[in-house]
DNA sequence: TAAAATTCATTCGTATACAAACGGATTTTG
DNA sequence: CAAAATCCGTTTGTATACGAATGAATTTTA
């Protein structure tokens, strides 16, 4: 008899990118950043996240900024340097464990967060904006599961 | 007397990167894309997106291809480019409109997609497996207001 | 129908993003 | 303590990602 139940190697439900996960986040991604960057037009939003982190927990070194900032060790240095031009960032060398390249806050870079700092929680809330105060709660703890 | 009401231009509470909705959408996305690199090493996410699509949808102009996979016509110039160099699409200039570049699968495309699919349908759930369904059914819905 | 607006694909420039490999510094371990 | 392992920052190469500008083709509109 033939069986209706799941196949073993095979779905007959076609695939679908529309209701793919990944494609979503990647789609909400997006939007977010479209927000950020006609809110923003000095800084990038991984950029803001960089001055962030900073004036969050201070000086670090240049591949810890990194981990802390989700971006690995050649992506962090690309953002440090562009950031280091715009004289919004100053390193300098651990003069403990001369592999570290410590990183900080310029006066101007804080100067920028500061002024930046409540239009980043407007956009954080015109990002959730779709949703009731109580689904942006449920949204952010189920998304919290999957970092 | 002080008033303990929201302020106007500063709020009191300071910016914790690591709660801003953008951010961890990024930090879900790279987890996302680590699965499916670890389980597909033939194509990129983008790459598989654009050959679900044309599997789903038959043959679109380029920049249509874009739109319905979420990429400018830049980025998606330089996807399929890849993606014909590589044998998996085939491209014919429209004999009607001669703007347009029509996409299609190459069989070998088909045949990859055809070999991968079950794996991407894989991937979807490990990406939401730290979700029960009644949580990744929510999370999906909520989701699908962001974008 | 002619001008204006739009669409299409392309190119250029900039900015993430990450794998892999490297040399130097530090820490761990046997 | 010396070897091994790890960590640090850097570089190279490839792949998105998108704004802006361009020229050619098509559609809209006045």
């Amino acid at each position: 008899m033939t069986n209706s139940s799941p196949d073993k190697d095979q779905d007959l439900k076609p695939y679908h990118l529309d209701s793919q996960v990944g494609f979503i986040l990647r789609r909400a991604s997006q939007r977010h950043l479209s927000i950020f960057s006609e809110a923003v037009t000095e800084l990038t939003a991984t950029q803001f996240a960089v001055l962030a982190k900073l004036c969050e927990r201070g000086t670090l070194s240049q591949n810890a900024l990194g981990r802390e900032t989700a971006m690995d060790a050649a992506t962090i240095k690309g953002v440090v340097d562009r950031l280091v031009i715009r004289n919004l960032l100053t390193t300098k060398r651990d003069q403990f464990d001369k592999r570290r390249t410590n990183v900080d806050l310029s006066p101007m870079g804080r100067a920028l967060f500061a002024r930046l700092e409540s239009q980043a929680k407007a956009i954080t809330e015109q990002t959730l904006a779709p949703l009731s105060t109580a689904e942006q709660a449920v949204f952010l703890e189920l998304l919290g599961k999957l970092v």
